[in-house]
DNA sequence: GCTTATACATAATTTTCTTATGTATATTTG
DNA sequence: CAAATATACATAAGAAAATTATGTATAAGC
């Protein structure tokens, strides 16, 4: 799913759907590759996303009505911004609740402190 | 990974190996189907762990020398009972941090509350 | 001028499941 | 007591979701 150096890939996978749409519901709109810095800056690159794994997702998110995407000229290179939908917004809100939701059952199953 | 009736399949990817060593790491022996049934106790079905995804990991951790197994007869039934080893211990520990360290930095990037 | 960063995209492959199938015994329930 | 469900293992085909590799191109820094 991403590259990354600190945790096994297997770990992280299919949480980039959930990181998308929330760092969309926080900014508004963002770009593919302003994506991958956001989440690498937040993370202190423990979680690196990679292209060959974002633009599939967003291209899937846009071909599903999720997102909207505006093409803007930066010189003469072009950025795709992506903006949630209506339906955007309640997905995100349901993955990340679903999210929440799954580390307090994994926190059980793990027997791992509630804060850590 | 899972049959799930609660998170969707791709959230749970890459966790089965972790909670497998955690139990091992409590129980010390546990079979196969012992462990489905452990976890769906535990994450009130929230986590069904399928025979397909479950064995075919069982028979990895094995080749690798994570585990080792006792083959009991009960009745004219077999159990195949197995046991963490010193690496498989090491691994436990190594696993289970290594996730709790991801929620954390999940949970920052999520913005959730640390207990949620 | 060369390297790195920005910015998109897609294709081949791999990993890791799900789903399906198979075998067989034990227990519960009507 | 017959049928359904639970226990208990196993593997194979297919799908999903990434990784890795490749491709194109401009901008910035040294």
């Amino acid at each position: 799913m991403y590259i990354c150096l600190m945790y096994s890939s297997e770990l992280i996978k299919g949480t980039l759907k959930t990181v998308i749409l929330k760092l969309l519901t926080d900014t508004k709109q963002m770009y593919g590759y302003e994506i991958t810095q956001k989440v690498k800056e937040l993370t202190n690159a423990k979680i690196v996303i990679t292209e060959g794994a974002l633009y599939p997702l967003l291209h899937q998110l846009e071909a599903e009505g999720v997102v909207t995407t505006e093409t803007v000229n930066i010189g003469k290179r072009i950025r795709k911004y992506y903006t949630l939908t209506h339906t955007g917004n309640e997905r995100a809100k349901e993955k990340i609740y679903e999210f929440a939701d799954f580390i307090q059952t994994m926190n059980i199953l793990l027997d791992l402190k509630p804060s850590i």
